[in-house]
DNA sequence: ATATATTTTCAAAAAATTTTGAAAGTTTAA
DNA sequence: TTAAACTTTCAAAATTTTTTGAAAATATAT
């Protein structure tokens, strides 16, 4: 296998596999091509790599940078902007973490709670099922968001640590 | 809020939930709906309670019945089929993880593996960049692997350790 | 200030996904 | 066996999501 059919495998593979976690194929595939690089790539190499319109390029690289995981990077000299990728795959997997679980997680223990002030008849049987049910999702996940954010704590410190060092 | 109105709040919001998940709109409220429902449903009950088509509840049904959250229930006496979901919310987080990682990670996994059998000059910065990155989310991906399995058999045994002891 | 390079926006087009509903298939009862 | 009850399939339609590309906006250089 040559590198650039590797390439392409790896960011079929990632494409793929970001259409099954809310993430749509082509905004991966930005990101696989960003990874892989050895270099910062402008809007036109993307559109040339990818063979996608210039909307499209700038529209997914927008959202990357929103997700924490692509930077902007200005080179002296140059007008164009550069794009990279955050190559700590840890790193990478702790901002997507970080921010999955504000865009997702939060929402539903909202709606959970929510949902729990219904006033009604104990007794009904439709009613202590639903109460139940959410009674224990609420815990289930309240716990996940809890585990998470030891993690990702966790995760923070362990790079704020190396960052002391330092100055040590 | 009535009874009524928290249910839909909740099928709405798993819904929602649902679409960042990989998992289709209707499928996840077909979910949230057998999830809060007291008695096993019939497919006739599903269109009506969300004004969806036969197939359409046919063929989500069926999904959530491979994803192994959802049971088909034969009553005595009765022709057609019910079908009730499994109400323990840890039990329903643990099979979804379960699957996810057969069906997402594995591959992801089986990928990786595939494209680290590139051989080139390891002096040429793409090349090195490339092999790098890929050694690296091997790492991940392997370590989430191993993490998620260790989960999945604690549970596993925690279960079993319960079944077991209606025999003690 | 003007021209040029570059980025962003967004309405319309294209593509992908989901839904429908009726026909075909299956199971059960008599 | 036949008929009725019920389930499954799947091509076409509807809907949703993504992509395009050219115009508008912004930034930089002369």
């Amino acid at each position: 296998m040559t590198l650039d059919e590797a390439k392409q495998h790896l960011i079929q593979a990632w494409g793929t596999l970001g259409s099954s976690w809310g993430v749509s194929r082509t905004m991966a595939q930005v990101h696989a091509l960003l990874l892989v690089s050895p270099a910062p790539m402008t809007t036109e190499d993307i559109m040339e790599a990818l063979q996608i319109s210039r909307g499209n390029v700038n529209m997914n690289v927008r959202d990357l940078i929103d997700w924490g995981i692509v930077r902007k990077v200005l080179k002296p000299g140059e007008r164009k902007e550069f794009f990279e990728a955050e190559k700590d795959v840890w790193k990478v997997g702790m901002q997507i973490t970080k921010e999955r679980k504000k865009r997702e997680l939060e929402p539903l223990i909202r709606a959970l709670e929510q949902v729990s002030t219904i006033e009604a008849d104990i007794t009904d049987p439709d009613v202590k099922q639903f109460t139940e049910t959410v009674e224990n999702l609420k815990k289930f996940a309240n716990n996940t968001n809890n585990t998470l954010e030891t993690i990702i704590k966790t995760e923070e410190n362990v790079i704020w640590g190396s960052f002391f060092k330092l100055f040590k």
